[in-house]
DNA sequence: CGGACGCGCTTTTTT
DNA sequence: AGCGCGTCCG
């Protein structure tokens, strides 16, 4: 397809963009494959696109479907297609994730389904109870057969877009001896008679409802003129049937995305999905985004490198017009501790060269690795953050105060009714609850309104008819409420009168501390929604976590968390067999788990624009023990040219060398505590004198000694002011380290250098 | 009912 | 090692 020359006349959307960049926008109709690396413009493409389609009036914004995965990078496009077509953007319905879009569909049709159009949408946690019960009510062995196991199950399934009637005996026999599509079954039974809907349903049932009713999937072929899908290579088989539905009548799809950075498939995400579209959608045109805006020369030969190790791709060459730049530096440490000093100390370097923290980003395979870097950098003062790990509105505190507006909003929701019944606690254990759901069952009623039954009779006595009264009485008092006050205030009136805050104020220690703070956030939040249920769907669907980026701070993360990010720096830690690879990818999984991994490594390297640092550890403590570890295969995958390697153990020499640098870390004992696991044995015996247990005693002393002197203005007892932990009294001097049991943060061990008296 | 103790698990994470 | 969960006991 051969589209017009750049010309003075183009429109503003188009300046700026490379021709394979203007092909994947103006080549509107039919089927579209844009093969977008890392770092090539991938999202300005995409954003030119939907503004062209507007501006040539091809379709309105209401007929553009635009789907990604994430709310960021929804937010993201849409904020980018507003700048460039302006206030039109606010009618772009169907610009979102797949699981909001689907939401939204789902409203309209859901009696269509068995549902009403007001469900509530379960989130990870009430998922996993709701599958218990059904469990047990199934009288399945619970300890044999998890509601985890199960999640996980139905997860798989419902990614794989098959219904409980879709389930063959084979998959079946996956769940308590061939009883798994019976149990999906109960538990798609239950979801219904509760109004309610998983993530996963939120796709499924439109499948479903497409395939059925074609006057409703024929309605949406119309409307849907253009559909445009980003991070196509994220899809699963779910999402994949319901766009190729959608798509069609009138073909005209877009998608982008790039095998190379398929990273997802332990979630249902199928390479295949993109590997196969030219066969899905003949005749599709096929784009390649090959010039790459962000790495140099150097790292993106690195990255190529490693990625060529991979069979099955579609192949793309990424290229720069940049100037070589510095080589990858790959860096030996003899251990984990190490390895956090070590980048400690890098960054310090670049900082000095001038180098922003916030351009600054360590990136590692799992999580637990964030640990040892958060430790080094407590100590030495150096702000970090920590992205992933808990969402907010994931935290109890936030779901039980969810949970209260749920019940409030709608007294049928028995999941929020059993989440907070008891929380805080008002006496009203196993026995009341149970008793509770029996009349609901018996009575076909929800928990809410049997509750109210059962607070009026003698069937439960004393305290825990007090409370249960009270309760049911507070949540139609709150109910009432909810008609004369805003939602933020009712909820923070909800808050106080429940004794959640007081129990939490009553608490005084950092965590319930933290968490008032984050319930002050939620009530915030919800200040900027109309309605109370239009925040909870909000909630639901929109697990927004980055709310500040305040000073420079260098990030800390896994590289999943990475995708789609770009530092000007990248420290890339723990690249050791076992690690990364994963020792589960080297187990199962066979070839396409490590091909799996070395995308993941892809990913890595191309987070980078101007430097990349690759770090292993000889040794490196895993779930409590001393492991010795060899580099990563990837090390080897680097092409020699583009790396510069250290090493500070290897053979004799270093290994003597690795002794030194201890001697001459104050910190490296301390750190590493009575190291002398197998790693450290077998790495001892290995050199050419034999390590006595006494030289390490020798050298724990002396690194205490060697260390500054500890200062004279801080005795034992003394109350003492931490930047980070705030106040708190000595409770042990060591040389230079203090133990300190801080008022906020409970007992640490700190540097004397950071705590002033108070 | 709530606190204390002991067992088992432990990649990656969105919606 | 550290945490969450489940069980057991007061």
């Amino acid at each position: 397809m051969t589209v017009p020359a750049p010309s003075p006349d183009d429109p503003p959307y188009l300046k700026g963009l490379n021709a394979p960049q203007r092909e994947a926008v103006l080549t509107t109709e039919g089927p579209v494959l844009v093969l977008a690396g890392a770092g090539t413009g991938k999202t300005a493409a995409l954003t030119a696109r939907l503004a062209h389609l507007v501006a040539t009036r091809r379709a309105y914004p209401s007929e553009i479907l635009s789907v990604t995965f994430t709310n960021k990078a929804a937010r993201e496009m849409r904020e980018r297609v507003g700048r460039m077509i302006g206030p039109a953007v606010e009618g772009m319905p169907w610009l979102g994730t797949f699981h909001s879009i689907g939401a939204r569909m789902l409203r309209r049709h859901a009696e269509l389904v068995g549902l009403q159009s007001n469900f509530t949408i379960l989130d990870t946690d009430d998922q996993l109870r709701l599958m218990k019960q059904v469990i047990q009510a199934a009288s399945i062995d619970e300890k044999r057969w998890t509601a985890k196991q199960l999640a996980g199950l139905i997860d798989k399934w419902k990614n794989k877009g098959l219904t409980p009637a879709e389930i063959d005996a084979g998959e079946s026999e996956a769940f308590a001896h061939g009883k798994g599509a019976e149990i999906y079954a109960a538990y798609q039974d239950r979801l219904r008679a509760l109004n309610a809907c998983d993530f996963g349903d939120l796709l499924l049932h439109m499948l479903t409802l497409f395939r059925s009713d074609r006057e409703v999937l024929e309605q949406y072929q119309e409307r849907f003129r253009y559909i445009m899908v980003d991070e196509y290579q994220d899809t699963n088989t779910s999402q994949y049937l319901w766009l190729r539905l959608l798509a069609q009548k009138r073909k005209n799809i877009c998608c982008v995305g790039d095998d190379d950075q398929s990273i997802y498939s332990w979630r249902g995400a199928e390479v295949a999905n993109i590997l196969r579209f030219e066969r899905d959608f003949p005749g599709a045109a096929i784009i390649r985004l090959e010039q790459n805006y962000r790495s140099t020369p150097h790292i993106l030969a690195a990255a190529s490198g490693v990625i060529a190790q991979n069979g099955g791709r579609l192949g793309k060459t990424l290229w720069t017009l940049e100037a070589e730049g510095e080589k990858i530096r790959v860096i030996g440490v003899w251990d984990g501790p190490e390895e956090a000093r070590r980048v400690g100390e890098e960054i310090e370097s670049l900082e000095r060269q001038g180098v922003r923290a916030d351009q600054v980003a360590i990136l590692v395979r799992a999580s637990f690795q964030t640990r040892e870097f958060e430790d080094r950098f407590i100590q030495i003062g150096m702000p970090y953050r920590i992205v992933g790990g808990f969402r907010f509105y994931e935290r109890a505190e936030i779901r039980d105060a969810l949970a209260y507006l749920r019940l409030v909003n709608q007294p049928s929701d028995d999941l929020a009714f059993e989440r907070i019944i008891n929380v805080p606690k008002r006496g009203l254990g196993d026995k009341a609850v149970e008793k509770v759901h029996r009349v609901a069952r018996a009575e076909g009623v929800p928990l809410m309104l049997a509750a109210a039954g059962i607070s009026e009779t003698d069937e439960l006595t004393g305290q825990a008819r007090k409370s249960l009264a009270r309760f049911v009485g507070d949540i139609h008092r709150w109910r009432d409420l909810a008609t004369s006050m805003s939602h933020a205030e009712l909820a923070r009136q909800i808050l106080d009168e429940s004794g959640y805050t007081t129990v939490l104020q009553a608490e005084r220690s950092a965590e319930a501390s933290g968490r008032l703070e984050n319930l002050q956030e939620l009530t915030r939040a919800m200040e900027e929604y109309e309605t109370l249920g239009a925040f909870l769907e909000h909630v639901s669907l929109v697990m927004d976590n980055d709310a500040q980026a305040d000073e420079a701070k260098v990030t800390i993360m896994t590289i999943h968390a990475a995708k789609g990010l770009e530092y000007d720096s990248v420290f890339l830690a723990g690249w050791e067999d076992g690690l990364f690879p994963s020792q589960r990818a080297l187990d199962e999984g066979g070839l396409a788990s490590l091909e799996e991994e070395r995308r993941l490594a892809y990913v890595a390297i191309t987070r980078a624009r101007r430097r990349c640092y690759i770090l292993h550890a000889a040794n490196r403590r895993v779930y409590g023990q001393w492991t010795s570890s060899i580099p990563s295969r990837f090390v080897g995958e680097l092409p020699k040219e583009t790396v510069e390697e250290e090493t500070t153990l290897s053979g004799g020499a270093s290994l003597w060398r690795a002794n030194w640098s201890e001697r001459d870390d104050p910190f490296a004992n301390i750190a590493r505590g009575s190291g002398r696991g197998p790693g450290w044995q077998r790495a001892a015996s290995q050199g050419n004198f034999l390590r006595e247990p006494t030289r390490i005693v020798e050298a724990r002393q002396s690194a205490v000694s060697l260390g500054n002197k500890g200062r004279d203005d801080i005795s034992l007892g003394m109350r003492v002011f931490h930047q980070k932990f705030g106040y708190g009294q000595v409770t042990a001097i060591e040389g230079n380290k203090l133990e300190i049991d801080f008022e906020q943060a409970g007992a640490k061990r700190v540097l004397d250098s950071f705590v002033n008296p108070a």
